[in-house]
DNA sequence: GCACTCACG
DNA sequence: ACGTACGTGAGTGCC
């Protein structure tokens, strides 16, 4: 009615202002299906936030593929449309439009207005139309386009766009995910389907389309919908000649059906007569908005997006990096700087050549007093008396980016430092220990905004990386030491009021000093010891490869998973249990469930087993032992999410001893001095016991308290049997449900675990919370503090934001869930024993005693020690370890010792 | 660079 | 119906 009248007049003004455009030459124009596209990013990538908790994931692929456009295709003209509303005009012919259709996630109709101010910035043109699709508005301009003969390209998830396609006008689809793309022309249309865009239409009509609820001829698919169209070209002849379609059966289908398939080609052709009061020219593209683009990822914490921008431009110097104000220091104006170090306070950075300070040496530091930097290269710093001084005075404050680093570094080319006061690294990490990106750069965009860029970005990336000289370097360094200085307040105001101060200055700060040294020293290894076990598992190795491929008939690379499921599945045809991503699993839960099945299974989990022994701890430590036929493990203290400590380079929390022949491993770790012993005093049961002091369950404590064996106890409470009728079974199975309960049960996991019916896993745990109620009452506590607060604490106040708690998705949900019960318990027992190696420590500088502590693994400490210390240090570190926390449980240390880790049993 | 597998608590 | 046990690091294959 009225809406053709608009049309008609529309389509003449359209055309009068598009002649009257001719200045500006439209060369090219994207016509971009926001909706699907967004769709698209959404379910291509996990669901990421930003820290407060914005989901982004949409957005940010939207935008990569924004960017991949603008790059490639150079467009001149550009417009993203939307869908509006709920009700379109097709709702008028057929009220079940998009009727079974899920509704959009939340979690995704709340990116769609970023993503418009995404392209605001970027000054794209955005659009939509009450009682219109996005694709009839693409359809309204596409043939508008066609008739002034301009390259056209529509972007879309959505294949009915094909129908549109023209000689001017192409299609370019997602394939899987966003960066693989497929092109359609009219060519490529036909090649695909055998039809003409116009017919993409027809097969729509046939075949339906489940998502948007229009029906179709029910039974009929691609397949049979492609041949009917190939033999009569349209919805319309197939009706007209229902008696010459081959097959009685689809005949009935399709005579009982027109009336729906009429409706359905109806539906789905995309209407080109949208009354748009625009014009082709109105979308010219003339380029993004720089500030605006930058605001926004800064915003969105579009990390690597930013960093393109900043670099890729001139301005972005100019609006975020600021040049800072520094000295050089050389031999002449040594005077000159001297009134620095009666300052109060001084940040202080260290630059080294490489990640891992064991194997790097300093190059340069800076020193910055907020204002003013100084840069001074190393070789000054080794004769300059001052500055050791102020460096070694405890009572001259330091602020400082990785204290442990940076004392290792320091100590390595024979300097004291003393009096770090404050670790911008420690203090980031409290604040969020989920949050991976922790470089100085990323602490400083995050706290500070942009006014340091990237290690990355001015050293490079990977092999290109090289350390800048000079000027260039003195830069960088003071901006550094500039940002560590102005952290400092910023995150100890934070620190404070998230209650965290004691746990960075009393517990983090120290023990990173500890780590240190633990580091520095070292672990001695017993490298004739190494080489024979290398020998004897190589032995083992290559005779076991041959077995392996005899009995498979032939030579195939038994590292590689596909090649290996190949054998055991196609050639010998033994059952798929469990599929991965691409392909067959062959991981040992697998593998050992198809053990009876064919001797082969049995040797390739043992070539696994000693393959696994010979690369990573023979060859791989071999690679680590130091010229001092030591090995320096680096402790991460800002890695885990729990609180707990990381092992790397190489990771000695990791060494074997589960299997007897992995165990042997142990043997190559000895004390560094002759005559010494090593010793090793681990938690019993901590984790557990943190649970009945967290929890307050009365019958957990009194299982403590008298000291019972807890998987037997837990045995005869779920079982509900005496002490001497728990067999080796039910102790095994109460074992697993005591771990599951640590991690946050589900009864699927357990079932899993103890490769049981689901249903029976839940059975084991109903019985244990009936026995436990104080447990349950804590589990449903910790989730419900999440949910309130957004975090978690352990006992020491220690916490972990899980902002997954409130998705609409269940297992992202629920595995916030077990978090939220796991972190408390897992973290507390993390913050006990960090406490014990600091009261440890003193004791042990105290009593001056030689004995030192080497490694921390989780719940157990690894020292050497002197024979003669060997009767006081059984009994010191023990009492010292249990007597640390007082808990409402005792807490129980064991301790062995030996003449290397492996006798420590 | 990612997927898979496996070593530890 | 869904479909994971919690926390890590490292070696290998393969794109």
């Amino acid at each position: 009615m009225g809406t053709h009248v608009t049309i008609n007049l529309f389509l003449t003004g359209t055309e009068l202002i598009l002649s009257k455009g001719a200045m500006n030459p439209v060369s090219k124009l994207v016509l971009i299906d926001g909706n699907s596209i967004a769709y698209r990013a959404f379910f291509a990538l996990p669901l990421l936030s930003n820290s407060s908790g914005v989901y982004t994931n949409a957005v940010y692929g939207f935008t990569t593929m924004l960017l991949k456009i603008l790059e490639e295709e150079k467009p001149t003209h550009l417009l993203v449309a939307f869908d509006a509303g709920k009700t379109t005009f097709r709702h008028k012919d057929y009220q079940e439009y998009k009727g079974k259709r899920e509704k959009t996630p939340v979690e995704l109709s709340e990116q769609l207005p970023l993503i418009k101010e995404v392209l605001d910035a970027f000054g794209i043109r955005h659009f939509e139309m009450e009682n219109y699709e996005a694709d009839d508005i693409i359809g309204t301009l596409a043939n508008l386009a066609e008739k002034q003969q301009v390259e056209t390209l529509i972007i879309s998830g959505d294949k009915d766009l094909l129908q549109l396609v023209r000689d001017h006008v192409h299609v370019l689809i997602p394939r899987k995910g966003l960066s693989d793309t497929v092109r359609y022309d009219k060519k490529a249309v036909d090649d695909r389907y055998g039809l003409t865009p116009e017919q993409i239409i027809d097969l729509k009509g046939l075949m339906g389309d489940p998502s948007d609820n229009i029906p179709g001829i029910p039974g009929v698919g691609e397949k049979t919908a492609l041949k009917l169209l190939h033999q009569f070209s349209s919805v319309e002849e197939i009706i007209a000649h229902i008696d010459q379609i081959s097959g009685k059966k689809l005949q009935e289908k399709v005579r009982e059906h027109q009336e729906q398939a009429l409706l359905s080609k109806k539906l789905a052709t995309i209407y080109c007569d949208v009354p748009l009061e625009m014009n082709i020219d109105d979308l010219i593209y003339t380029g993004y908005h720089l500030e605006k683009v930058l605001e926004i990822f800064k915003r969105l914490e579009f990390k690597s997006l930013l960093e393109r921008f900043a670099k890729d431009s001139d301005e972005a110097a100019v609006i975020d990096v600021k040049e800072v104000k520094y000295m050089m220091a050389t031999e002449d104006n040594l005077e000159q700087l001297a009134p620095f170090f009666q300052l109060e306070r001084l940040a202080v950075f260290v630059e080294a050549t490489a990640e891992n300070p064991h194997r790097a040496e300093a190059i340069a530091f800076a020193l910055s007093n907020g204002e003013e930097s100084v840069y001074i290269p190393v070789s000054l710093a080794l004769h300059w008396p001052e500055f050791q001084e102020w460096l070694a005075d405890p009572n001259r404050s330091k602020v400082v980016y990785d204290s442990k680093k940076s004392k290792i570094l320091l100590e390595n080319m024979g300097l004291d430092i003393h009096g770090m006061q404050f670790d911008v690294l420690l203090a980031a990490y409290l604040l969020d220990p989920s949050e991976t990106q922790l470089e100085l750069s990323d602490v400083t965009d995050k706290y500070l905004g942009h006014i340091l860029p990237s290690d990355e970005e001015v050293y490079g990336k990977g092999a290109k990386r090289q350390i800048l000289e000079g000027e260039a370097l003195a830069q960088h360094l003071a901006r550094k030491a500039q940002a560590i200085y102005q952290l400092c307040p910023v995150l100890q105001q934070e620190i404070e009021s998230a209650g965290l101060r004691s746990l960075l200055h009393e517990l983090e700060m120290p023990l990173a000093l500890i780590l240190a040294e633990m580091e520095q020293r070292g672990v001695k290894v017993d490298q004739d010891r190494l080489h024979e076990l290398g020998e004897e598992l190589k032995k083992t190795l290559d005779q076991l490869t041959e077995e392996i491929y005899d009995i498979a008939g032939t030579e195939f690379n038994l590292n590689s998973p596909k090649q290996l499921g190949e054998i055991l599945f196609d050639k010998l045809g033994l059952p798929v249990l469990k599929k991965t991503k691409t392909g067959y699993s062959t991981s040992a839960d697998v593998l050992e469930k198809l053990a009876p099945q064919h001797e082969i299974v049995e040797k390739i989990l043992h070539y696994r087993q000693v393959g696994k022994l010979y690369s990573t701890y023979i060859e791989g430590l071999k690679k680590e032992i130091g010229a001092d036929g030591k090995i320096h493990t680096q402790f991460h203290q800002t890695i885990t999410a729990t609180g707990r400590l990381s092992s790397a380079e190489p990771n000695l929390q990791n060494i074997p001893i589960r299997l007897e022949e992995g165990r042997r491993i142990r043997q190559i770790f000895v004390p560094s001095e002759e005559g010494w012993y090593m010793l090793a005093a681990d938690y019993s049961q901590i984790e557990l016991r943190v649970l009945a002091h967290l929890s307050e369950d009365a019958a957990l404590q009194k299982a403590f308290q008298e000291d019972q064996d807890i998987h037997t106890q837990t045995a005869m409470d779920v079982f509900g049997v005496s002490k001497e009728e728990v067999t080796p079974l039910m102790r095994r199975q109460a074992k697993a449900v005591n771990f599951g309960i640590v991690y946050g049960i589900s009864d699927f996991g357990l079932a899993q675990n103890l490769n049981i019916p689901r249903k029976e896993a839940k059975t084991f745990i109903d019985r244990y919370f009936a026995t436990y109620p104080g447990v349950k009452r804590y589990m449903d506590e910790a989730v419900e503090k999440a949910r309130r607060d957004g975090y978690v604490t352990t006992l020491f106040n220690r916490r972990r934001y899980l902002p997954d708690i409130h998705s609409s998705n269940y297992n992202v949900r629920s595995f916030a869930e077990r978090t939220a019960m796991n972190t408390p318990i897992q973290g507390t027992a993390a913050d006990i024993i960090k406490f014990a190696m600091l009261h440890l420590d003193k004791e042990m500088k105290e009593k001056e005693l030689k004995s030192r502590l080497l490694l921390q693994v989780h719940d157990e400490l690894v020292f050497e020690v002197p024979e003669d210390e060997l009767d006081l240090m059984k009994q010191l570190v023990p009492e010292i370890m249990e007597g640390t926390i007082s808990l409402s449980v005792p807490l129980k240390v064991d301790i062995h010792y030996g003449k290397n880790w492996y006798e420590t049993k």
